[in-house]
DNA sequence: GTCTATACACTGATAGAC
DNA sequence: GTCTATCAGTGTATAGAC
């Protein structure tokens, strides 16, 4: 792979991912595609063989950045308390870096919920087969120590990913309806839910 | 308006419905709406001039499920923790009972996000245009009687909407990563999650 | 109000020259 | 590896008969 053929490899990725994250699969346009790469469309087809084989490659690049950090957190041996700042402090300044992800992902979930759960499980099931379970026991072992008031494991794993994650899924109608549109004053809200979201989740489970 | 007519027009909505819900504006197809509804494509075009239209027509009926009951919560007299249990329930409910609402909504928003900011405006501003302000001066005044630890209020509304709705949008992939996709499963933690939400974030807020 | 037939544009994809 | 030309299929939308 000569370096031209990687430049053009990238220039198409680059540009596929922007349409497809704007407007989804069913949304974007080869055409699109091609001319945002400053390609033509037959290109496209050269390298990848069909839209839907594009698009699983940018899907896929789009759901591994948050995958490896996830587990890095998951499975290190902190207190679950250190194990939240960090989940949020670093989920938040990557959401923040790619803010068309979650919805995007939302979005392909609606048309074809099979899609993302395959790609889940081998990145995360395979290579820890027991994820849920390991967090769910240090929950456990922590409430028993008196850490922690008694709780579900799953419904605060949803909790804390739901606070984390739906201030950018819904963006433009939060920032809409209470912050007068206004993109400066959403961002320092952002940045303000590090702390808030911690602190709102360890006083709601601390004892 | 005879009654041929309006079966008609209610078979066309309906089927509008589903499959935009289903698969967004750019996903669907005038054919297969045409088909549910046990129709021709003509006759689509006879009562909503455009695709876009009828879209638009289905987009407002499903957003507009989910005002009234939103107003008339957050206008009430009630003290917050009331108006707290009020909000989780009646939208855990409505949720429950038009699942594919969120999804279409936050698909729509990537797609335009000012349109469903008018619709918005249109529903919400108008009727009560100090909604936010309201609420802001309920819990800043709780704040003061030393009922709740102070809070912003912006950030409260965002993580009691996202704690309620978040996990309507990412079903698939929750339910399919921590409950080996079993609906019946799903099902009952949605309900699980009326107590669990509120008392999360009343144990969050409380003094 | 409902149908058939059809216009017209555009889409993803391929063939073939260089 | 990159381009031009082109295809077959499908999309929305309209015209016109009944």
């Amino acid at each position: 792979m000569d370096n031209q053929q990687k430049d053009t490899e990238i220039k198409i990725l680059d540009a596929a991912k922007e349409v497809f994250q704007q407007k989804g699969m069913t949304g974007a346009r080869m055409q699109e595609i091609a001319d945002k790469a400053g390609i033509n469309k037959s290109l496209l087809h050269y390298y990848y063989r069909s839209k839907e084989k594009l698009f699983e490659k940018v899907f896929n690049m789009a759901v591994s950045i948050f995958i490896p950090k996830m587990l890095e957190i998951m499975l290190s041996e902190k207190p679950l308390f250190e194990k939240l700042e960090f989940f949020i402090n670093n989920y938040i300044d990557l959401l923040t870096k790619h803010p068309y992800i979650p919805g995007f992902v939302i979005n392909e979930l609606n048309r074809n919920p099979q899609f993302l759960l395959n790609i889940f499980e081998k990145n995360v099931q395979i290579k820890e087969k027991k994820l849920f379970e390991r967090v769910d026991v240090q929950i456990q072992e922590e409430v028993k120590k008196g850490i922690l008031n008694p709780i579900d494991t799953r419904h605060l794993i949803t909790n804390v990913i739901a606070l984390v994650v739906f201030p950018m899924v819904a963006r433009p109608i939060i920032q809409g309806v209470m912050f007068e549109n206004d993109k400066k004053q959403y961002d320092s809200f952002l940045k303000e839910r590090k702390a808030f979201v911690l602190s709102f989740v360890i006083n709601s489970i601390k004892v």
